[in-house]
DNA sequence: TCCAATACTTTTGTATACAAAATACAGTAT
DNA sequence: ATACTGTATTTTGTATACAAAAGTATTGGA
Protein backbone atom coordinates (compact mmCIF):
# COMPACT_ATOMS: atom_id res chain seq x y z
CA UNK A 1 0.00 0.00 0.00
CA UNK A 2 2.42 2.71 -1.55
CA UNK A 3 0.82 6.03 -0.95
CA UNK A 4 1.77 8.62 -4.19
CA UNK A 5 0.63 11.91 -3.89
CA UNK A 6 1.25 12.41 -7.00
CA UNK A 7 -0.05 16.51 -7.41
CA UNK A 8 -1.09 16.26 -11.12
CA UNK A 9 -3.39 13.44 -10.66
CA UNK A 10 -5.21 14.78 -8.11
CA UNK A 11 -5.12 18.29 -9.54
CA UNK A 12 -6.72 16.65 -12.87
CA UNK A 13 -9.45 15.03 -10.17
CA UNK A 14 -10.23 17.94 -8.49
CA UNK A 15 -10.45 20.09 -11.72
CA UNK A 16 -12.51 17.56 -13.59
CA UNK A 17 -14.65 17.35 -10.86
CA UNK A 18 -15.01 21.29 -11.09
CA UNK A 19 -15.81 21.11 -14.80
CA UNK A 20 -18.69 18.26 -14.57
CA UNK A 21 -20.35 19.82 -11.33
CA UNK A 22 -20.80 23.20 -13.76
CA UNK A 23 -18.70 25.00 -10.78
CA UNK A 24 -16.32 26.31 -14.03
CA UNK A 25 -18.42 27.83 -16.50
CA UNK A 26 -18.17 26.78 -20.36
CA UNK A 27 -15.44 29.05 -22.12
CA UNK A 28 -13.91 30.39 -19.08
CA UNK A 29 -10.31 30.47 -18.81
CA UNK A 30 -7.95 28.61 -16.63
CA UNK A 31 -5.15 30.73 -15.44
CA UNK A 32 -2.83 28.78 -14.32
CA UNK A 33 -0.88 30.90 -12.02
CA UNK A 34 -4.83 31.43 -10.38
CA UNK A 35 -5.66 27.79 -10.21
CA UNK A 36 -2.14 26.46 -8.86
CA UNK A 37 -2.26 29.07 -5.99
CA UNK A 38 -6.25 27.81 -5.55
CA UNK A 39 -4.72 24.16 -5.30
CA UNK A 40 -1.53 25.60 -3.58
CA UNK A 41 0.49 23.66 -6.23
CA UNK A 42 3.12 24.79 -8.46
CA UNK A 43 2.23 25.25 -12.35
CA UNK A 44 4.30 22.07 -13.73
CA UNK A 45 1.90 19.54 -12.11
CA UNK A 46 -0.98 21.47 -12.87
CA UNK A 47 0.14 21.56 -16.30
CA UNK A 48 0.23 17.83 -16.76
CA UNK A 49 -3.51 17.72 -15.58
CA UNK A 50 -4.61 20.29 -18.37
CA UNK A 51 -3.46 18.67 -20.54
CA UNK A 52 -4.55 15.00 -19.51
CA UNK A 53 -8.30 17.17 -19.21
CA UNK A 54 -7.55 18.50 -22.92
CA UNK A 55 -7.09 14.89 -24.36
CA UNK A 56 -10.57 14.14 -22.71
CA UNK A 57 -11.76 17.33 -24.57
CA UNK A 58 -12.82 18.67 -21.37
CA UNK A 59 -11.32 21.60 -22.36
CA UNK A 60 -8.90 23.08 -25.50
CA UNK A 61 -5.79 24.75 -25.48
CA UNK A 62 -4.95 27.64 -27.56
CA UNK A 63 -1.49 28.69 -28.02
CA UNK A 64 -0.15 31.60 -26.35
CA UNK A 65 -3.51 32.01 -25.27
CA UNK A 66 -4.15 29.68 -22.51
CA UNK A 67 -6.50 26.76 -21.55
CA UNK A 68 -10.71 26.93 -21.67
CA UNK A 69 -13.34 25.30 -20.51
CA UNK A 70 -14.91 23.75 -23.69
CA UNK A 71 -18.07 24.44 -24.54
CA UNK A 72 -20.40 21.13 -25.95
CA UNK A 73 -23.37 21.90 -27.47
CA UNK A 74 -26.05 19.22 -28.64
CA UNK A 75 -24.23 18.68 -31.95
CA UNK A 76 -21.10 17.38 -29.99
CA UNK A 77 -22.83 15.21 -28.08
CA UNK A 78 -25.02 13.65 -31.23
CA UNK A 79 -21.46 13.69 -32.48
CA UNK A 80 -19.72 11.38 -29.70
CA UNK A 81 -23.89 9.07 -29.72
CA UNK A 82 -23.20 7.72 -33.37
CA UNK A 83 -19.40 7.02 -32.37
CA UNK A 84 -20.79 5.13 -29.45
CA UNK A 85 -23.27 3.44 -31.54
CA UNK A 86 -21.07 1.69 -33.80
CA UNK A 87 -18.07 1.38 -31.28
CA UNK A 88 -20.53 -0.88 -28.87
CA UNK A 89 -22.46 -2.33 -31.90
CA UNK A 90 -18.69 -4.21 -32.43
CA UNK A 91 -18.35 -4.68 -29.02
CA UNK A 92 -21.36 -6.61 -28.35
CA UNK A 93 -20.65 -8.33 -31.88
CA UNK A 94 -17.59 -9.43 -29.63
CA UNK A 95 -18.77 -10.62 -27.15
CA UNK A 96 -21.41 -12.31 -28.94
CA UNK A 97 -19.15 -14.15 -30.60
CA UNK A 98 -16.91 -14.98 -27.57
CA UNK A 99 -16.50 -18.56 -26.35
CA UNK A 100 -17.80 -17.55 -23.01
CA UNK A 101 -20.73 -15.59 -24.05
CA UNK A 102 -23.44 -17.18 -21.34
CA UNK A 103 -21.23 -16.24 -18.86
CA UNK A 104 -20.92 -12.62 -19.68
CA UNK A 105 -24.91 -12.22 -20.83
CA UNK A 106 -25.38 -13.43 -16.80
CA UNK A 107 -22.53 -10.88 -15.90
CA UNK A 108 -24.65 -8.39 -18.28
CA UNK A 109 -28.33 -9.50 -17.06
CA UNK A 110 -27.37 -8.89 -13.33
CA UNK A 111 -26.94 -5.50 -13.63
CA UNK A 112 -30.48 -5.43 -14.56
CA UNK A 113 -32.46 -8.03 -11.87
CA UNK A 114 -33.42 -5.45 -9.67
CA UNK A 115 -35.76 -3.48 -12.48
CA UNK A 116 -37.28 -6.71 -13.89
CA UNK A 117 -40.82 -6.86 -12.85
CA UNK A 118 -40.51 -3.62 -10.96
CA UNK A 119 -43.02 -1.12 -12.08
CA UNK A 120 -41.46 1.70 -9.47
CA UNK A 121 -37.98 2.00 -10.80
CA UNK A 122 -35.31 4.58 -9.02
CA UNK A 123 -34.06 6.70 -11.76
CA UNK A 124 -30.77 7.51 -10.58
CA UNK A 125 -30.11 3.93 -9.64
CA UNK A 126 -31.03 3.10 -12.87
CA UNK A 127 -28.96 5.41 -14.57
CA UNK A 128 -25.70 3.87 -12.66
CA UNK A 129 -26.98 0.83 -13.81
CA UNK A 130 -27.05 1.67 -17.11
CA UNK A 131 -23.90 3.08 -17.25
CA UNK A 132 -22.33 -0.29 -15.74
CA UNK A 133 -24.23 -2.19 -19.07
CA UNK A 134 -22.57 0.16 -21.29
CA UNK A 135 -19.01 0.09 -19.88
CA UNK A 136 -18.49 -3.42 -19.32
CA UNK A 137 -19.46 -4.41 -22.73
CA UNK A 138 -16.73 -2.55 -23.92
CA UNK A 139 -14.05 -3.97 -21.03
CA UNK A 140 -15.21 -7.13 -21.91
CA UNK A 141 -14.86 -6.82 -25.03
CA UNK A 142 -10.82 -7.49 -25.62
CA UNK A 143 -10.15 -4.51 -27.66
CA UNK A 144 -7.86 -2.10 -26.10
CA UNK A 145 -8.45 0.12 -28.69
CA UNK A 146 -12.23 0.23 -28.50
CA UNK A 147 -12.31 0.19 -24.43
CA UNK A 148 -10.12 3.81 -24.82
CA UNK A 149 -11.99 5.38 -27.44
CA UNK A 150 -15.56 4.36 -25.89
CA UNK A 151 -14.67 5.35 -22.14
CA UNK A 152 -14.07 9.11 -24.77
CA UNK A 153 -17.59 8.60 -26.39
CA UNK A 154 -19.56 7.61 -23.55
CA UNK A 155 -17.23 10.26 -21.11
CA UNK A 156 -18.56 13.11 -23.47
CA UNK A 157 -22.20 11.69 -24.29
CA UNK A 158 -22.37 11.34 -20.20
CA UNK A 159 -20.62 14.24 -18.80
CA UNK A 160 -23.03 17.18 -20.63
CA UNK A 161 -26.37 15.11 -20.49
CA UNK A 162 -27.58 14.81 -16.79
CA UNK A 163 -30.78 12.48 -16.38
CA UNK A 164 -31.88 9.82 -18.65
CA UNK A 165 -32.40 10.45 -22.19
CA UNK A 166 -35.46 7.74 -21.82
CA UNK A 167 -37.04 6.17 -19.29
CA UNK A 168 -36.21 3.12 -17.99
CA UNK A 169 -39.81 1.36 -18.70
CA UNK A 170 -38.36 2.07 -22.66
CA UNK A 171 -34.87 0.81 -22.69
CA UNK A 172 -34.62 -2.47 -20.10
CA UNK A 173 -36.17 -4.14 -22.99
CA UNK A 174 -33.60 -3.23 -25.21
CA UNK A 175 -31.09 -4.01 -22.60
CA UNK A 176 -32.49 -7.35 -22.11
CA UNK A 177 -32.93 -8.34 -26.11
CA UNK A 178 -29.37 -7.32 -26.27
CA UNK A 179 -28.32 -9.55 -23.81
CA UNK A 180 -30.41 -12.47 -24.49
CA UNK A 181 -28.66 -12.34 -27.81
CA UNK A 182 -25.09 -12.10 -26.43
CA UNK A 183 -26.26 -15.49 -24.64
CA UNK A 184 -27.77 -16.96 -28.42
CA UNK A 185 -24.08 -16.37 -30.02
CA UNK A 186 -25.62 -14.24 -32.78
CA UNK A 187 -23.20 -11.59 -33.40
CA UNK A 188 -24.69 -9.78 -36.20
CA UNK A 189 -27.90 -9.77 -33.82
CA UNK A 190 -26.52 -8.31 -30.77
CA UNK A 191 -24.75 -5.61 -32.96
CA UNK A 192 -27.66 -4.61 -34.76
CA UNK A 193 -29.97 -4.74 -31.41
CA UNK A 194 -27.13 -2.43 -29.82
CA UNK A 195 -27.41 -0.02 -32.76
CA UNK A 196 -30.49 0.36 -33.33
CA UNK A 197 -30.82 0.98 -29.24
CA UNK A 198 -28.36 3.90 -29.57
CA UNK A 199 -29.90 4.86 -33.09
CA UNK A 200 -33.44 5.93 -30.88
CA UNK A 201 -31.36 7.96 -28.86
CA UNK A 202 -29.89 9.67 -31.31
CA UNK A 203 -33.26 10.38 -33.37
CA UNK A 204 -34.17 11.95 -29.91
CA UNK A 205 -31.21 14.74 -29.64
CA UNK A 206 -31.97 15.42 -33.06
CA UNK A 207 -35.41 16.57 -32.80
CA UNK A 208 -33.95 18.75 -30.27
CA UNK A 209 -31.48 19.75 -32.79
CA UNK A 210 -33.95 20.61 -34.54
CA UNK A 211 -36.18 22.28 -32.44
CA UNK B 1 19.71 24.77 -32.69
CA UNK B 2 15.68 25.19 -32.72
CA UNK B 3 13.88 28.44 -33.26
CA UNK B 4 11.94 29.67 -30.33
CA UNK B 5 8.51 29.44 -31.57
CA UNK B 6 6.77 26.23 -29.88
CA UNK B 7 9.04 24.24 -28.96
CA UNK B 8 7.33 21.74 -27.89
CA UNK B 9 5.32 21.31 -30.97
CA UNK B 10 8.69 20.89 -32.49
CA UNK B 11 9.55 18.19 -29.78
CA UNK B 12 6.50 16.12 -30.12
CA UNK B 13 7.40 16.29 -34.24
CA UNK B 14 10.87 15.45 -33.91
CA UNK B 15 9.72 12.40 -31.21
CA UNK B 16 7.16 11.23 -33.39
CA UNK B 17 9.36 10.97 -36.57
CA UNK B 18 11.94 8.78 -34.66
CA UNK B 19 9.62 6.62 -33.16
CA UNK B 20 7.75 6.11 -36.58
CA UNK B 21 11.60 5.55 -37.88
CA UNK B 22 12.04 3.02 -35.85
CA UNK B 23 14.81 4.74 -34.71
CA UNK B 24 13.88 4.58 -30.83
CA UNK B 25 13.44 0.86 -29.90
CA UNK B 26 10.07 -0.28 -29.04
CA UNK B 27 9.46 -0.67 -24.88
CA UNK B 28 13.34 1.29 -24.58
CA UNK B 29 12.76 3.97 -22.11
CA UNK B 30 12.51 7.81 -22.65
CA UNK B 31 15.22 9.65 -20.06
CA UNK B 32 13.85 12.80 -20.14
CA UNK B 33 17.25 15.22 -19.63
CA UNK B 34 18.75 12.85 -21.79
CA UNK B 35 16.22 14.07 -24.63
CA UNK B 36 15.90 17.43 -23.69
CA UNK B 37 19.83 17.86 -23.94
CA UNK B 38 19.87 16.05 -27.16
CA UNK B 39 17.33 18.30 -28.39
CA UNK B 40 18.40 21.31 -26.76
CA UNK B 41 15.20 22.20 -24.82
CA UNK B 42 14.76 21.91 -21.08
CA UNK B 43 12.49 19.14 -19.74
CA UNK B 44 9.33 21.22 -19.42
CA UNK B 45 8.38 21.34 -23.36
CA UNK B 46 9.39 18.23 -24.03
CA UNK B 47 7.40 16.87 -20.98
CA UNK B 48 3.95 18.03 -22.80
CA UNK B 49 6.00 16.20 -26.08
CA UNK B 50 6.10 12.85 -24.26
CA UNK B 51 2.24 13.96 -22.73
CA UNK B 52 1.02 14.30 -26.47
CA UNK B 53 2.59 10.98 -27.75
CA UNK B 54 1.24 8.87 -25.22
CA UNK B 55 -2.73 10.56 -25.59
CA UNK B 56 -1.89 9.02 -29.69
CA UNK B 57 -0.94 5.71 -27.66
CA UNK B 58 2.55 6.15 -29.60
CA UNK B 59 4.53 5.97 -25.90
CA UNK B 60 3.23 5.27 -22.56
CA UNK B 61 3.77 6.63 -18.88
CA UNK B 62 4.68 4.54 -15.61
CA UNK B 63 4.27 7.18 -13.12
CA UNK B 64 7.80 7.47 -11.14
CA UNK B 65 9.14 5.01 -13.76
CA UNK B 66 9.15 7.14 -16.96
CA UNK B 67 8.08 7.34 -20.42
CA UNK B 68 8.63 3.79 -22.49
CA UNK B 69 8.08 3.46 -26.24
CA UNK B 70 4.76 1.51 -26.51
CA UNK B 71 5.02 -1.93 -28.49
CA UNK B 72 2.21 -2.73 -30.85
CA UNK B 73 2.05 -6.29 -31.92
CA UNK B 74 -0.52 -8.22 -34.37
CA UNK B 75 -3.22 -7.94 -31.69
CA UNK B 76 -3.07 -4.81 -31.47
CA UNK B 77 -3.44 -3.52 -35.06
CA UNK B 78 -6.51 -5.73 -35.30
CA UNK B 79 -7.97 -4.09 -32.59
CA UNK B 80 -7.30 -0.32 -34.10
CA UNK B 81 -8.57 -2.06 -37.66
CA UNK B 82 -11.95 -3.08 -35.58
CA UNK B 83 -12.80 0.35 -34.91
CA UNK B 84 -11.47 1.67 -38.14
CA UNK B 85 -13.99 -0.67 -40.16
CA UNK B 86 -16.91 0.53 -37.57
CA UNK B 87 -16.45 4.27 -37.55
CA UNK B 88 -15.48 4.88 -41.50
CA UNK B 89 -18.95 3.03 -42.11
CA UNK B 90 -20.61 5.21 -40.12
CA UNK B 91 -18.38 8.05 -42.27
CA UNK B 92 -19.66 6.49 -45.59
CA UNK B 93 -23.16 6.08 -44.47
CA UNK B 94 -22.91 10.12 -43.04
CA UNK B 95 -21.55 11.38 -46.39
CA UNK B 96 -23.97 9.00 -48.54
CA UNK B 97 -26.75 10.98 -47.02
CA UNK B 98 -24.90 14.74 -47.15
CA UNK B 99 -27.19 16.87 -49.82
CA UNK B 100 -23.72 16.95 -51.80
CA UNK B 101 -23.06 13.14 -51.73
CA UNK B 102 -22.36 13.67 -55.73
CA UNK B 103 -19.83 16.35 -55.22
CA UNK B 104 -18.44 14.25 -52.42
CA UNK B 105 -18.04 10.84 -54.57
CA UNK B 106 -16.26 13.17 -57.46
CA UNK B 107 -13.74 14.16 -54.82
CA UNK B 108 -13.15 10.84 -52.91
CA UNK B 109 -13.20 9.16 -57.02
CA UNK B 110 -10.39 11.96 -57.97
CA UNK B 111 -7.58 10.07 -55.69
CA UNK B 112 -8.12 6.94 -57.97
CA UNK B 113 -8.40 8.53 -61.57
CA UNK B 114 -4.64 7.84 -62.32
CA UNK B 115 -4.88 4.26 -61.19
CA UNK B 116 -8.23 3.48 -63.18
CA UNK B 117 -7.15 1.29 -66.79
CA UNK B 118 -3.61 0.74 -65.26
CA UNK B 119 -2.17 -2.44 -65.51
CA UNK B 120 1.23 -1.18 -63.69
CA UNK B 121 0.53 0.58 -60.40
CA UNK B 122 2.88 2.20 -58.30
CA UNK B 123 2.80 0.86 -54.70
CA UNK B 124 3.66 3.69 -53.13
CA UNK B 125 1.69 6.51 -55.16
CA UNK B 126 -1.29 3.68 -54.57
CA UNK B 127 -0.47 4.00 -50.60
CA UNK B 128 -0.91 7.61 -50.84
CA UNK B 129 -3.91 7.79 -52.75
CA UNK B 130 -5.88 5.40 -50.11
CA UNK B 131 -4.77 6.83 -47.22
CA UNK B 132 -6.03 10.10 -48.97
CA UNK B 133 -9.06 8.35 -49.79
CA UNK B 134 -9.62 7.10 -46.07
CA UNK B 135 -8.79 10.31 -44.60
CA UNK B 136 -11.01 12.69 -46.58
CA UNK B 137 -13.82 10.05 -45.67
CA UNK B 138 -13.88 10.88 -41.90
CA UNK B 139 -13.15 15.04 -42.40
CA UNK B 140 -16.18 15.28 -44.43
CA UNK B 141 -18.38 13.76 -41.89
CA UNK B 142 -18.91 16.40 -40.05
CA UNK B 143 -18.70 14.53 -36.81
CA UNK B 144 -15.70 15.78 -35.05
CA UNK B 145 -15.85 13.06 -32.42
CA UNK B 146 -15.31 10.70 -35.69
CA UNK B 147 -12.39 12.90 -37.10
CA UNK B 148 -10.61 13.07 -33.99
CA UNK B 149 -11.12 9.16 -33.40
CA UNK B 150 -10.35 7.78 -36.67
CA UNK B 151 -6.82 9.81 -36.90
CA UNK B 152 -6.29 7.38 -33.97
CA UNK B 153 -7.38 4.20 -35.56
CA UNK B 154 -6.11 4.94 -38.41
CA UNK B 155 -2.81 6.05 -37.09
CA UNK B 156 -1.91 3.11 -34.93
CA UNK B 157 -2.58 0.92 -38.14
CA UNK B 158 -0.97 2.79 -40.65
CA UNK B 159 2.07 3.97 -38.25
CA UNK B 160 3.23 0.00 -37.38
CA UNK B 161 2.08 -1.43 -41.29
CA UNK B 162 4.77 -0.80 -43.56
CA UNK B 163 3.51 -1.55 -46.84
CA UNK B 164 0.10 -2.27 -48.47
CA UNK B 165 -1.94 -5.43 -46.43
CA UNK B 166 -3.94 -5.67 -49.55
CA UNK B 167 -2.86 -5.19 -53.53
CA UNK B 168 -4.14 -2.36 -55.10
CA UNK B 169 -5.97 -5.04 -58.04
CA UNK B 170 -8.12 -6.28 -55.14
CA UNK B 171 -8.80 -2.79 -53.11
CA UNK B 172 -9.21 -0.60 -56.04
CA UNK B 173 -12.97 -1.97 -57.07
CA UNK B 174 -13.68 -2.01 -53.62
CA UNK B 175 -12.95 1.38 -53.33
CA UNK B 176 -14.70 2.25 -56.36
CA UNK B 177 -17.88 0.70 -55.39
CA UNK B 178 -18.12 2.51 -51.95
CA UNK B 179 -17.63 5.45 -54.01
CA UNK B 180 -20.78 4.92 -56.17
CA UNK B 181 -22.73 4.18 -53.17
CA UNK B 182 -22.34 7.65 -51.81
CA UNK B 183 -23.05 9.12 -55.56
CA UNK B 184 -26.37 6.90 -55.23
CA UNK B 185 -26.74 8.53 -51.43
CA UNK B 186 -27.16 4.85 -50.59
CA UNK B 187 -26.23 4.94 -46.86
CA UNK B 188 -26.70 1.78 -46.02
CA UNK B 189 -24.94 -0.12 -49.01
CA UNK B 190 -22.03 2.60 -48.15
CA UNK B 191 -21.25 1.89 -44.85
CA UNK B 192 -21.95 -1.85 -45.39
CA UNK B 193 -19.59 -2.21 -48.33
CA UNK B 194 -16.62 -0.02 -46.35
CA UNK B 195 -17.13 -2.45 -43.62
CA UNK B 196 -16.55 -5.49 -46.15
CA UNK B 197 -13.49 -3.83 -47.15
CA UNK B 198 -11.99 -3.59 -43.46
CA UNK B 199 -13.08 -7.08 -42.74
CA UNK B 200 -11.56 -8.31 -45.68
CA UNK B 201 -8.05 -6.64 -44.21
CA UNK B 202 -8.86 -7.99 -40.67
CA UNK B 203 -9.27 -11.60 -41.82
CA UNK B 204 -6.09 -11.25 -43.20
CA UNK B 205 -4.19 -10.12 -40.40
CA UNK B 206 -5.90 -12.78 -38.02
CA UNK B 207 -4.85 -15.48 -39.89
CA UNK B 208 -1.36 -14.37 -40.18
CA UNK B 209 -2.24 -13.85 -35.87
CA UNK B 210 -2.76 -17.11 -35.59
CA UNK B 211 0.64 -18.29 -38.37
C1' DT C 1 -14.73 63.05 -27.25
C1' DC C 2 -12.44 59.63 -29.77
C1' DC C 3 -8.50 57.23 -31.40
C1' DA C 4 -3.88 55.60 -31.32
C1' DA C 5 0.62 54.97 -29.59
C1' DT C 6 3.04 53.69 -25.60
C1' DA C 7 3.94 52.17 -20.90
C1' DC C 8 2.47 48.93 -17.58
C1' DT C 9 0.53 44.49 -15.94
C1' DT C 10 -0.69 39.97 -16.47
C1' DT C 11 -0.01 35.48 -18.24
C1' DT C 12 2.13 32.00 -20.86
C1' DG C 13 6.44 29.64 -22.33
C1' DT C 14 10.88 28.13 -20.94
C1' DA C 15 14.90 27.22 -18.01
C1' DT C 16 16.96 26.05 -13.83
C1' DA C 17 17.17 24.28 -9.06
C1' DC C 18 15.99 21.23 -5.56
C1' DA C 19 13.49 17.22 -3.15
C1' DA C 20 11.99 12.51 -3.30
C1' DA C 21 11.73 8.22 -5.28
C1' DA C 22 13.77 4.53 -8.01
C1' DT C 23 17.80 2.18 -9.59
C1' DA C 24 22.51 0.59 -9.46
C1' DC C 25 26.21 -0.79 -6.83
C1' DA C 26 29.37 -2.19 -3.44
C1' DG C 27 30.31 -4.50 0.76
C1' DT C 28 29.09 -7.87 4.17
C1' DA C 29 27.23 -11.97 6.13
C1' DT C 30 25.85 -16.62 5.30
C1' DA D 1 29.36 -17.85 -4.70
C1' DT D 2 24.87 -15.86 -3.40
C1' DA D 3 21.61 -13.26 -1.05
C1' DC D 4 20.97 -9.19 1.63
C1' DT D 5 21.54 -4.42 3.01
C1' DG D 6 22.92 0.12 3.26
C1' DT D 7 24.83 3.82 0.27
C1' DA D 8 25.64 6.39 -3.97
C1' DT D 9 23.83 7.67 -8.32
C1' DT D 10 20.37 8.46 -11.52
C1' DT D 11 15.89 10.00 -12.70
C1' DT D 12 11.44 11.64 -11.89
C1' DG D 13 8.36 15.02 -9.55
C1' DT D 14 7.87 19.63 -7.99
C1' DA D 15 8.90 24.51 -7.13
C1' DT D 16 10.76 28.77 -8.38
C1' DA D 17 12.73 32.26 -11.52
C1' DC D 18 13.00 34.67 -15.63
C1' DA D 19 11.93 35.92 -20.68
C1' DA D 20 8.53 36.80 -24.18
C1' DA D 21 4.05 37.47 -25.67
C1' DA D 22 -0.67 39.01 -24.79
C1' DG D 23 -3.73 42.00 -22.53
C1' DT D 24 -4.86 46.42 -20.17
C1' DA D 25 -4.49 51.04 -18.87
C1' DT D 26 -2.84 55.63 -19.71
C1' DT D 27 -1.60 59.57 -21.93
C1' DG D 28 -1.27 62.72 -25.79
C1' DG D 29 -3.04 64.46 -29.97
C1' DA D 30 -6.66 65.56 -33.39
Amino acid sequence: MIKHSDLSKLAYHELKKRILKGNLAKGQKLVQEKIAAELGISRMPLHKALQMLESEFLIESIPRKGYFVKEHNLKDKIDAFECREVLEGLAARKLAKNVDHEKIADKLASFFKPYLNNSDINNESYRKADQDFHNTICELSNNTVLQKMDALANYLQMTFTYGLLRTPEETLPEHMEIIEAIREGNGEKAELLMRKHATITIDKLEKELKA
